[in-house]
DNA sequence: CGATTATCCTGTGCGC
DNA sequence: TGCGCACAGGATAATC
């Protein structure tokens, strides 16, 4: 499931494919895939030549010379896919673009919750190729990459909800979902059913080293590829970091710092694997 | 207002 | 071996 580190990896390779290319024809068959506006609009998009892409929590969007933004958000199940023409058509595409000189980028998702839409900048400042000038992505908290511990404290200041609950709020951080959660929990050792607001300074500061050094560590590994094999980079290779979790999905494995049993923490519909004793 | 719950979907894996 | 079903969890709307 895409979070920050695999959404990065497949940015920075779309960057290396596909920037300084001219999209020469698109097509989109899903129903939900374009829901925002109509599917049309995208045709804005033809002959346009892609500048850069940028990434803001979870969102990639695609800057081009001319024309609008493209943003893109793949969910739980949307996948990226660097192909050739002939390639045969997996099932669940939604949408192909096809470069001059670049192939074609595919857009495959089961679940149907991703999206595409286009997006223009609220302020227009011709240079800015700035994800987070775009209204749609307004709401989203500090991108977890650069989130600052003043950022935290005063996002989880006065709160009683878990902690867990907090990060992966895109509204108070921007990029973390259930896997990096819990591992960021672990490596800054505090327990993800603690209050938000019951951190102090050091615990905060913990919190925003891990957070860094955990999804640094998964960008450099490529992100995490569960068992269910969803998440995949443009050219179809699993991530490695899911080979250095520490706790998640390891309920009844040892802990890597302690060797007692990891556990599995259930509240409400949401889940947290945790170690008891090295996490308070 | 903040916290919780339901909803959107399909593939997977489990229990019987 | 097969069938039914809970589960997976990102974001948003609705509700308490």
């Amino acid at each position: 499931l895409p979070e920050l580190p695999e959404v990065e990896t497949v940015r920075r390779d779309l960057l290396r494919l596909y920037a300084g290319h001219r999209l020469k024809s698109l097509s989109v068959s899903g129903r939900r895939t374009v829901r925002r506006h109509s599917p049309e609009q995208l045709g804005a998009l033809r002959e346009k030549i892609l500048l850069s892409v940028g990434r803001h929590g979870k969102y990639l969007v695609f800057f081009w010379e001319g024309g609008p933004s493209l943003v893109a958000h793949l969910r739980m199940s949307g996948q990226l896919l660097a192909a050739s023409p002939g390639d045969p058509v997996a099932p669940h595409t939604h949408a192909v673009f096809s470069f001059d000189g670049a192939g074609e980028l595919r857009f495959v998702d089961p679940r149907t919750f991703g999206e595409l839409f286009l997006s223009t900048p609220a302020a227009a400042p011709p240079m800015a190729s700035s994800p987070s000038a775009l209204p749609e992505l307004a709401h989203l908290g500090p991108d977890a990459l650069m989130a600052t511990a003043r950022d935290l404290s005063c996002a989880l200041a006065g709160r009683h909800a878990p902690l867990k609950a907090l990060l992966v709020d895109q509204r108070v951080i921007a990029g973390i979902g259930n896997i990096y959660a819990d591992e960021i929990c672990w490596k800054a050792r505090l327990r993800p059913d603690r209050p938000g607001g019951s951190l102090d300074q050091a615990d905060l500061r913990r919190l925003v080293r891990a957070t860094r050094s955990v999804l640094l560590a998964a960008i450099a590994a490529r992100g995490s590829t569960l068992a269910d094999r969803r998440y995949r980079d443009l050219g179809g290779s699993a991530g490695a970091y899911q080979l250095e979790h520490r706790v998640y999905g390891r309920a009844g494995l040892p802990c890597a710092g302690c060797g007692r049993p990891v556990e599995r923490l259930r509240w409400g519909a949401k889940s947290a694997y945790v170690c008891g004793s090295c996490q308070a």
